[in-house]
DNA sequence: TTTTCATATTGACACTTTTCGATTTGACGC
DNA sequence: GCGTCAAATCGAAAAGTGTCAATATGAAAA
């Protein structure tokens, strides 16, 4: 599936404990990068690699307004990788494990 | 807060496809690793390579038996890191966006 | 006890990520 | 226009990641 790798860039964004403390941030509303830049020992050059990660992956949308450039999450797209989240870790009818024929025999002969 | 960086390693483990691909088949119960090989082009030494980034952050309990080792999703932690997600992603009184005097002069005259 | 089989570990390589300082870009006020 | 300020981009160094072939480990079968 597709979504394994677009959902994947998202958990990989996550994966970095400031951004995700980033998004815990704008979890609460719109921010600037200033704002955000004031809470971490961090080059500005470095936020700005973060952030465009951040709506790389489609987590964050960042609005410009004159010299600053205020972040916020995407609420859309939080749901949906909630969903995905929920989605691979809950048994269901339909999974990649039950797809054709991969089988182990050597596993099944010990069952 | 130590949070982001332990839930973190999880985000990083479920940031690569195939591991997030492998937490899906997980889902629906335990299977051999032999079984899981099946499903990818991968070789033996990076699947197991995958493994053990997967047990090591939690996500994953292995059980050996004989030869094979049979790996199962911990549901303890996925409820948590799903917790965490919501935590993350929502407004709440309590935020480190609130937390002291991080401000930002130049955004608040803007405003 | 020797062989075989399922996994784990090691060592190596290419590739990606994180980080910074320096520079560039674009908007604002003078 | 000119300097200033916020943010993005560039270039480079250091660290981390994904991958494989080869080897080691340890349990079961012969």
């Amino acid at each position: 599936m597709e979504d394994y790798l677009k959902y994947a860039k998202v958990f990989k964004a996550l994966g970095d404990p400031k951004r995700a403390m980033i998004v815990d941030m704008l979890s609460c509303g719109e921010l600037c990068a200033c704002m955000i830049l004031e809470k971490f020992e961090m080059s500005q050059s470095t936020l700005s690699h973060h952030m465009k990660l951040l709506c790389e992956c489609g987590l964050v949308k960042g609005r410009e307004q004159g010299k600053w450039t205020y972040y916020s999450l995407d609420t859309d797209i939080v749901g949906r990788i909630k969903q995905f989240l929920c989605g691979i870790t809950s048994d269901k009818e339909k999974c990649i494990c039950k797809e054709d024929a991969g089988y182990c025999k050597g596993c099944d002969e010990n069952e």
